[in-house]
DNA sequence: TTTGTAGTACGAAATTTTTCGTATAACTTT
DNA sequence: AAAGTTATACGAAAAATTTCGTACTACAAA
């Protein structure tokens, strides 16, 4: 059988515009263009051929029956989260999650809400 | 006053070496070289080069003084970490530091050891 | 001294990622 | 129908990153 497209893992753009098809699923080019172009400043078939790439990498779907094709991610929020998550521990932190979390709560400070949300699911991991 | 040398976010070969470099503080270009060729296939004037562009752009120091150039990381694993773990929350975790956690958490067996420090560091964070 | 070995310098090729110009087709308006 | 507007397709330029060939220099050995 033949292999199914690998879904590479997305470059620097190609995540602002996934970013964006998260919020707006079946999005047209026009309307991620748009957004995109509060922060970058590049044109429109720009965006277009990166969203063009995107499609044969498997990273979105488009639904092409209408004239203006309509986009939506093929990739979740969470798996990317977990790729990179599981990049960044792998890597640069060498599996020291400790030391992860140490950064995180250090780095900035965190509303109540989260720590409360955090001690909870250590507590769930201890009853196991 | 001219502006310093900014330091600019390692790439990802520059990161791999920046690894070795932690742990090998003053290491030669062919000592790098060495440890990089058992996880790439590149030859031994990719790695000069690229520790000739690291100089450059501050990310490593080095030393001319003997024959053989000694380099030293010129920006810390903690520096780095933080730099990059501050790009990923900023970016698709949206600053949701609970759900970073949570993919941490539950991503992969942690050991207790690991756990502990964690909740050590959140009662500590609770006490202020 | 001549030859070999091991090092740095550096331009440029190769690759990957980003950007855009131009062609062309499909609707809209007049 | 003609003219204007708004799409996609696509090749290729531009930019960023990675790779390497070649030249040159310093030291070592014969």
């Amino acid at each position: 059988m033949k292999r199914k497209e690998v879904k590479k893992r997305p470059t620097e753009a190609e995540l602002e515009i996934l970013e964006i098809l998260w919020q707006q699923p079946g999005a047209s080019v026009r309307q991620v263009h748009e957004q995109l172009a509060a922060r970058r400043s590049t044109g429109y078939t720009t965006t277009l051929k990166l969203m063009q790439i995107m499609v044969e990498k498997g990273l979105v779907q488009r639904d092409t029956s209408q004239r203006s094709h309509l986009y939506t991610a093929a990739i979740s929020r969470e798996e990317v989260q977990d790729k990179l998550l599981q990049k960044l521990l792998g890597g640069v932190f060498r599996g020291a999650s400790a030391r992860l979390v140490m950064n995180l709560l250090g780095g900035e400070k965190l509303r109540k809400e989260e720590v409360r949300q955090i001690r909870e699911m250590l507590k769930m991991l201890e009853e196991e």
